[in-house]
DNA sequence: CGGGGACTTGATGGTTGTCAAGAAATGTGG
DNA sequence: CCACATTTCTTGACAACCATCAAGTCCCCG
């Protein structure tokens, strides 16, 4: 499938720079090709008919922005000055080697899968604080920064991402604080204070436990 | 990529059969292949070490189940008896014609990312009863089976599909009869009455608005 | 230094989860 | 095929949580 040259020095693909709020492709565009993120964050999201905006994902270094046959159902804006990298719609070999969760040998069509399963995953923890904690910590991996963390985006991005509102996902991360989980220096800069125990406290370990399950298929 | 026999008569692929309660395979097993479905319908899931129990999505005709590389994130079992086709990891290339929102064409990569997404925009809409509603109109789409939906998954399931109670999904199944947007005949056959009002009130027209955006990139 | 947007926080009402009980459906053995 | 037992589903009451409305504060940038 893509075996050869699976990290292909891309000589047939352009770089590219994007501004800060540039959009990089629209909803219901028809879809040209696909990018990488080299550098920089851009936000994913899709609009509804009746009025909703949600935040599919935010792409980060190594992750697959837009890849999709036809009509585009999300939109992607950069959040930061950006690096891209093109790629054609008949490409699914990615040229950056993986960060965070990805791994190396992937097909852009299994890295945008994982980063969607990623996301399914924060919107499954109950509670708000939970939710925005396991986004912190899913950040804190996938930034590959540490324990200090630098969140571009807005509230509000991070509350249409986890289905909460801007008020919520405040009022969560001033209790994540409280708690002495984190430290907030100004909105945008988290430092996280106690690990293992926002880690324990989120119940977002991430490991996952083998059920009793019943007879095998084969 | 997969230009060739994009809906090859799969011969060198395994056909099998699958008993209801089956697991097709395992929760953090090493991935040794994918399969289609073929009829029957499967209910996929994933154990998180808080007891939480999620499903990711329920696999139906034309789905692609458990393509992934290395170890397995997610469980899948039979909701009923089920056939299936067994692909090597290698193989990419779909053998089952689409069906509901998938396209001929796809690969299975492209067919999982599409039922991740469809998972993601239920989990977006913000009240019960709509997730519910719209749970019920994308089944409706992906079983093709007309307004008479036979659900052989128990509440339950929905559920944690939907990131609700049991109780929750069965007050919103009440509200919808009530309102005369659904009948039920037993907790396993929901008859959708007047769709469009279903739609409209559920606000589940799955048409999307193009945002006024910013410039664009290229 | 001043203005405007983004963020935080408080008060309140609506929605959902939890606990508990009862009704319906399903499966089993006679 | 029917009676019974068990599971699943529904419904009610209450508590917890989150969205909404409304100020007020902080931050950023001109």
């Amino acid at each position: 499938m893509n075996l050869e040259r699976p990290f292909a020095h891309a000589s047939r693909n352009h770089y590219l720079s994007v501004a800060r709020d540039a959009a990089i492709y629209r909803q219901g565009e028809r879809a040209t090709c696909w990018y990488e993120v080299a550098s920089g964050i851009a936000r994913i999201c899709q609009f509804h008919s009746d009025g909703r905006r949600q935040v599919t994902g935010f792409a980060v270094r190594g992750d697959v922005l837009g890849i999709e046959r036809g009509i585009r159902e999300t939109a992607a804006e950069a959040l930061t000055t950006m690096r891209l990298v093109r790629h054609d719609l008949s490409d699914s070999t990615v040229a950056l080697p993986p960060s965070g969760p990805l791994q190396e040998g992937d097909s852009a069509w299994e890295r945008a899968l994982r980063a969607s399963h990623e996301s399914l995953a924060l919107l499954g923890f109950p509670k708000a604080v939970q939710r925005v904690g396991a986004f912190l910590l899913l950040m804190m991996r996938r930034l590959e920064s540490g324990t200090r963390l630098e969140l571009p985006m807005p509230r509000i991005d991070i509350a249409d991402h986890l289905g909460l509102t801007m008020h919520t996902v405040s009022r969560a991360f001033s209790e994540l604080a409280r708690r002495r989980l984190i430290e907030l220096q100004g909105p945008h800069h988290v430092r996280i204070v106690n690990l293992p125990e926002l880690v324990a406290f989120t119940g977002a370990d991430m490991t996952e436990v083998v059920p009793r399950g019943h007879q095998l298929v084969a």
